[in-house]
DNA sequence: CCATTAAATGGCC
DNA sequence: GGCCATTTAATGG
């Protein structure tokens, strides 16, 4: 995890229990509270003018959600929703900072947390503009199996379906299963009972 | 068993 | 590549 447990409960954070499609804060609202997924799974989308869910990062357990807010003084970018059942520990800003303050270490911890976000994005928007689908289908899938400590070939459940896949690709489920398809015959990936295995 | 949701297919622009 | 309609499979009560 980022930041151990104990010192976020010593320093006044809170655990909440959320259930599945609950919303954790919404766009245009102002950064109050740092949070961090003790359990479970948080997404983070946006809505684009036709209505179409983008989504730009799940967010697995360990991780903070959307802390680069507390830095700097704007509204939040996106929605973070709850992807499943999912608990987290959710500490007021003022207190996050004074922990920050006190524990040198923790704020370089968050310091290399920010940087591989960052360098992540820079991977996900290069994969992500590729005109061809199965570019874009593989950054996201084998970014996913990045958090898995098995790296070998088809050892990884890819936990999202084809249109969760569509939302943070941008292109449509269609796509997406057809490309799937056709990864599965050059033997990038398997299918198994309509799971993806990478 | 039926209703709902996800996956898959084919036709068309 | 997207959009639409339709079929098929999986899931849960």
């Amino acid at each position: 995890m980022l930041i151990d447990e104990q010192l976020l409960l010593s320093y006044g954070a809170e655990l909440e229990d959320l259930r599945p499609s609950y919303v954790i804060f919404e766009e245009n609202s102002v950064p109050k509270y740092y949070y961090q997924i003790v359990k479970g799974r948080i997404k983070l989308n946006h809505y684009n003018e036709d209505g179409k869910e983008l989504i730009l990062a799940i967010l697995n357990k360990g991780l903070s959600v959307c802390e680069l807010l507390l830095f700097i003084d704007e509204t939040y970018p996106v929605n973070a929703i709850a992807f499943e059942e999912t608990t987290v520990l959710k500490l007021p800003k003022n207190d996050f900072v004074r922990l920050l303050d006190e524990n040198q270490q923790i704020s370089r911890d968050i310091n290399k947390f920010l940087s591989e976000r960052l360098y992540y994005k820079y991977i996900m928007l290069e994969n992500n503009t590729s005109l061809r689908p199965e570019v874009r289908i593989k950054g996201a899938l084998g970014y996913q199996k990045s958090f898995s400590n098995d790296q070998s070939k088809y050892s990884f459940e890819v936990p999202l379906t084809r249109q969760q896949i569509a939302s943070i690709t941008a292109l449509r489920v269609e796509t997406v299963i057809r490309t799937i398809k056709k990864l599965e015959k050059a033997g990038f990936l398997k299918i198994i009972n309509r799971k993806i295995y990478i």
